[in-house]
DNA sequence: TATTGATTTAACCATTTGGTCAAATCAAAA
DNA sequence: TTTTGATTTGACCAAATGGTTAAATCAATA
């Protein structure tokens, strides 16, 4: 029976266990591909195994896809909740939700793309998740009324042009960087690094009478 | 030899020549699932004709697709470089920009997703058919300069916002549809119809001092 | 009517892909 | 050392997919 030191040294030799590994090899090739996009054999690869060893682990392309969504799904959106709900200004809630929200999506520049894609090619799967993380409609809804009491504007309107400016110049990086910034990685790196005060300034503008 | 009413009866049995019928097939499929999800067979299907007679017409399935996606890609491009010269004030071109941007994308609101995702799939395309636009990176430069000078502040920011305000409830619909409006398409819909003027007046707030 | 060139089809082909299975390996317990 | 249960592998399979080809059909012309 191995004592802690062994485990630990197996751990580290191993470096992680073979589930991990292909947990993180398949969040690498989906986000990058999609589910459609992604195949076994790549995963594989990525987390140096055979192929059949990820049916072992996860029977079909279907449940290790839906165990990776749930994952990515719920870690971007995770705080946005909170904010929401915080006792802070109008301001200070739009401040706070642009910085986190800009701060995953420069982190994880693939996500929003593959996120609006899967939702888009099977919606069934976000019901779950919305199920599963106690997300009441009703809430939400209560949330919004009252802010619109308070803002004179829908609030909804500004939520969602929020999350558009916000997740657009990723998405659609490829595009803006050849025909806006002439394919000039730099440039286009310093237009999103000043972006996150442009939208605060505009959102909280727009706000004050 | 078929006079010129039996060739229109002709015509009008056809409907369409077959290659019309393959191109329109072809960008209804090629929306909807991509460039890598659709299938050669689906589009034959779709058609109405065999899945040899597509190779026929296009030799491959790059070929087709890069037909459909200079169509669809110029066709939704095409007056956004006049409305940004045209000789009238800001806000008119905001107006007129966010107009006519809206107006296609909820005639084609597959189309965004489609463009997004192809152009990171493969951002080679782009090259073309800017080069084929006669887009002037110089040229475009120098319009940016000029407003940045008039307005006080950056352009591109004010572009990209305007694209990402626009753009975003549509490629997002189904989650935004889910979880903001507890999947009533009715609400939906009148959600969007309200968003032009939100977006209009908001980047119009924003320029006035 | 016979010929010719374009159009259309059915049958194939090679490759890719998700998935299966029996056998091999390995680590821990008896 | 033997046994046992979990882990890992190579070989294999059926379906799907992009693409090819030879033959059939059709419309116009000589």
């Amino acid at each position: 029976m191995p004592n802690d030191l062994t485990k630990q040294l197996i751990f580290m030799q191993k470096d992680i266990n073979t589930e991990g590994k292909i947990l993180q090899a398949a969040r690498k090739i989906f986000l990058q591909k999609g589910m459609t996009g992604a195949r076994m054999q790549e995963i594989a690869n990525e987390a140096g195994i055979n192929k059949a060893l990820l049916h072992y682990y996860f029977r079909s392309k279907d449940k290790l896809f839906g165990a990776i969504f749930e994952d990515i799904f719920t870690q971007f959106f995770k705080n946005a909740s909170g904010d929401l709900l915080a006792d802070i200004s109008i301001e200070e809630k739009i401040s706070l939700l642009v910085d986190s929200y800009i701060k995953v999506i420069s982190e994880n520049p693939y996500v929003p793309l593959f996120i609006l894609n899967e939702i888009n090619r099977d919606h069934t799967i976000l019901k779950n998740i919305i199920l599963k993380s106690g997300l009441n409609s009703q809430l939400l809804e209560n949330i919004f009324s009252e802010l619109k009491k308070n803002l004179g504007v829908d609030p909804k309107q500004l939520l969602v042009s929020m999350l558009g400016m916000c997740v657009f110049p990723y998405a659609a990086r490829p595009l803006l960087q050849s025909v806006l910034f002439d394919d000039d990685r730099k440039t286009f790196d310093q237009f999103l690094s000043e972006r996150k005060d442009f939208i605060k300034s505009m959102l909280i503008k727009f706000l004050t009478k």
